[in-house]
DNA sequence: TTTGTAGTTTAGAATTATTATAAACTAGAT
DNA sequence: ATCTAGTTTATAATAATTCTAAACTACAAA
């Protein structure tokens, strides 16, 4: 990594992530090559929604990448594991009558969620919000599999 | 609570009802009790989605309500803090190229997701997977607000 | 190198959850 | 009993996501 050009540099990430991609069974195709470097060649790692991803990537003047690919590509990433997808629960919203602080199961074959019971867990720390903004509620959601 | 009929206990499970929709500004409609009965009369807490709720009170042979009112009763209730809303990243999915366990702020005000470094939370006690099930992921989402 | 084929991309249609609209209805104050 | 702001409703609109089926392509095998 001693004084490498720009194009050498990008050679070589390319080639990293086209095996990263191998590595998980997915062909290195043009478009993922291309959301593939758009998401892990950063510094920091970060936050996108498929949108997000699609805007970006489809701004500048460069190939087009339809839509559907990048749902697909997004979809591929995070069953390989390059990718992980935080918190949500798949577009629908999920209500609970319990309004204690609480946490849930949540059972990715079924789809369900469960209680926890409030003693059942245990935080010994916790991060300071933000300046100007309050802890409104801390959850945790622990996912299960079979 | 000594002996009542069913038909005095519906009574008085009723007033109750109406008390709490008032307590929150809530004026109790026919609709608002309806649902409250759905949701609040019962042995355990409970979860759903509001196609899940909708089903369910519109399946009997009773009176009808509108999908519509269902959305906004289960508005209306979340706000007055009656029932609430399950980590959900409002119709959304999010993704992280950060596949290590973290967590997460979630800011209500900008719906921004940050980091939260892993070794800022620390869990002293968490609960063992029901049987057949193994935990794939534990996360915590603090939520955040002005 | 050419060829065959399974895997991939694509535009557009279909689906699904949710929100908006605007007219009809109603709880509750006067 | 009447009035009105709040509520309900059917329906349309929107938005995220998934489906479809035809065109394309990576790459294994000849």
């Amino acid at each position: 990594m001693i004084d490498l050009t720009k194009k050498l540099k990008y050679m070589v990430q390319k080639k990293e992530i086209i095996k990263k991609l191998r590595s998980t069974g997915l062909r290195p195709t043009k478009q993922r090559i291309l959301i593939a470097q758009n998401l892990f060649d950063r510094e920091k790692t970060f936050h996108f929604t498929v949108e997000s991803l699609n805007k970006q990537i489809n701004k500048k003047g460069k190939e087009k990448i339809s839509l559907a690919t990048v749902y697909n590509t997004v979809e591929a990433f995070t069953k390989a594991g390059h990718i992980k997808e935080i918190l949500t629960s798949k577009s629908k919203s999920y209500f609970d009558t319990n309004i204690r602080s609480h946490h849930h199961f949540y059972d990715e074959d079924s789809k369900e969620l469960t209680d926890i019971n409030y003693n059942q867990v245990k935080l010994s720390k916790v991060p300071h919000p933000p300046k100007g903004k309050k802890i409104k509620n801390l959850e945790v959601v622990i996912r299960l599999q079979k």
